[in-house]
DNA sequence: TAGATTGTTAATCGATTAACAATC
DNA sequence: TAGATTGTTAATCGATTAACAATC
């Protein structure tokens, strides 16, 4: 039940390594950035993104700053998304449709090869380029194609039954949007997004706290 | 920046009360349930059941446990989904489309009154039975249904632009699936949901840690 | 009464912030 | 050299865990 990750660097660093890194995305890259304009662009404290960034290494230069080029290079090989990632996903109704087609995921290197679907009426059909297959086929496309991240929106009843399969065919790393407690080996990662806790924690924040509510610092911030 | 809330309740406490509250959908109401046994179910430790619990009043009773109905009556009222909430949607692009019949929303007290969009396409349509109206619409249908949340899936261009309009309409909570970073007064709260991100996120763990990564305890736990 | 389990206090752990010496 | 800004150490803050007295 741990949550970091071992060597000081606090799991809840990483989103913040993503808000860097598109902050940087804004900036021109022939340019240096200190601490305290990243501050300004995303909203971070200078000390706790010169604490980040220092917890991976030395990327800025004392009295000049990070080049802004080398830490989105920088940032991108620690977020591990400095090539390709072929996913899978599995359950294509209304949610993993809309996924498929999700710009957030396309503008990066996160590919998706297959989608996964056991309704006669969706397999064989496309969504947004995927073509969709049958559960059958899973392992052996996932195998076969170094698949080793998954997107899970299928129905709970399902879902523990798919992530068993996925596991066994080499998917280390799921998206989970089922809501369910997913059991997996301790060497998968899982991340689960249940919207409708979400929903609740907007809930809670506005029936209580008459004035007091942020914006959440734990993911966007 | 703060993440709590003032009286020793920290906001990372709500997530856990909801997923308290699903565990005891799964127990019968006749029961009483100690903090051991919940913790079986959640995964979260019995401690810190009984400190969350405790933080909002005195729920238990020592030496017995918790009622399982007095304990759902109270997290459902803690929690503030104890009577309906109206909602809107705004952006009814292929993710909003899917949040609309989104099964988890729909079995709770979540009522998304209306979808707004400026497609002409879209507008007078109906997707799973919520009707979309235009933008132009937005402000005066929010004050007259007394709609005080919104879920906001529009292009990360018109995603600021919209959400003014829909703070001074009366909305004050937000559930933000926009990558990008809200401005809104201090008493509006919004939580965002960055799927871009939680992809990130298991880029990283996947990347580095060739061990040890367990399932995050942020959210689902 | 004995056993069980809460609510709470104290101890621990971890993350963030502040301050500053090192360095360009 | 003087000014700027990093990387790092120490101080603070907050959340979780452990332990246990209170109580059914």
């Amino acid at each position: 039940m741990s949550q970091s990750q071992g060597r000081g660097i606090p799991d809840l660093a990483v989103p913040r390594l993503s808000h860097y890194y598109r902050a940087l995305l804004e900036s021109r890259e022939t340019d240096v950035i200190s601490s305290e304009e990243l501050s300004r662009l995303t909203g971070y404290s200078a000390a706790q993104i010169r604490r980040d960034l220092a917890s991976f290494g030395q990327f800025g230069t004392p009295g000049r700053g990070y080049s802004v080029l080398d830490l989105r290079t920088a940032l991108l090989s620690i977020l591990g998304i400095d090539k390709d990632w072929h996913v899978a996903l599995v359950g294509a109704g209304n949610l993993g449709q809309a996924l498929l087609g999700y710009k957030g995921f396309r503008d990066q290197r996160f590919k998706v090869l297959y989608a996964f679907d056991n309704d006669p009426q969706k397999i064989g059909r496309e969504f947004q380029g995927v073509k969709v297959y049958p559960l059958s086929e899973l392992s052996q496309r996932i195998a076969q194609n170094n698949i080793r991240m998954a997107i899970l929106t299928v129905p709970v009843a399902a879902a523990q039954e798919v992530v068993n399969q996925l596991v066994s065919s080499g998917v280390s790393a799921i998206l989970n949007f089922v809501p369910v407690r997913l059991k997996v080996p301790e060497q998968i990662t899982v991340q689960n997004i249940d919207m409708a806790i979400e929903l609740e924690r907007l809930s809670y924040r506005t029936t209580r706290s008459p004035g007091s509510t942020k914006q959440d610092t734990t993911k966007q911030q």
